[in-house]
DNA sequence: CCTTCATATTGACATCTTTCGAAATGTTCC
DNA sequence: GGAACATTTCGAAAGATGTCAATATGAAGG
């Protein structure tokens, strides 16, 4: 049942052979749902730019400009990938800050690698 | 511009941190197109299934009661899993077989991993 | 070639998604 | 509290997606 557990907090490890069980059909929507917050080329981009930035966080503010999209366009895809639980927000004054939960990017990651 | 190019044939290494470099629109959409054939529940059922089935490969026939679809629907999800290069069909007499490219889901698992 | 069985394609429909402008909400500072 | 700015929510339009019944295509074996 843990390889195919995501949801949990602890950062899998990498390189564990996931797809060894066969998906039910509950655990096949919940990682659809992760698979699908990431499969959207701004939500990539955000995500990324994310990933690259400074301090592994990024201003709202500069993203607009960044991904070539409006403002609720872009506040529209954070709220996503935030409920995915694949960013984490953070308001700072009048701004909010993202930044990359990188260890559910890990368990999704691992859920799709193949035995070694 | 290796860390992203995950259409190369060789398996990337297990591990190797990919989201250090910021996606441009081009590698955005060909990553989230890879991803969009993985986020639906029923191909990750079918994915799951091919990979823990005996040799690797399953036969079609039987898909459509294993997932409780109907075969035109079993259908347009495989060939989805094949045109994103996830799957791999092989014709031998009447029935299709079909076998995973864990190659390739090991490079979209890559791109997701976070910096060791 | 003609039948039979396996798979793909077509056509149609309902639903979900992406997108933006406009309006609403939240936050700071005076 | 009110002005100013940042962000979310609402409403609507255009497009993409999942599904199945019906039909077409492909392969095997007489």
């Amino acid at each position: 049942m843990k390889v195919v557990d995501f949801t949990e907090t602890t950062p899998a490890l990498c390189c564990t052979p996931l797809l060894q069980v066969t998906l039910d059909e509950d655990q096949a929507a919940e990682l659809a749902d992760v698979l699908k917050a990431l499969a959207d080329p701004v939500r990539l981009r955000l995500v990324s730019l994310i990933a690259t930035a400074a301090d592994g966080e990024i201003c709202t503010c500069d993203l607009p400009a960044l991904v070539g999209r409006s403002q609720p366009t872009v506040s529209h895809h954070l709220s996503i990938l935030v409920k995915a639980g694949l960013l984490e927000r953070e308001q700072r004054g009048k701004w909010a800050w993202f930044a990359l939960r990188r260890d559910r990017l890990a368990q999704v990651s691992d859920i799709l690698v193949n035995p070694g």
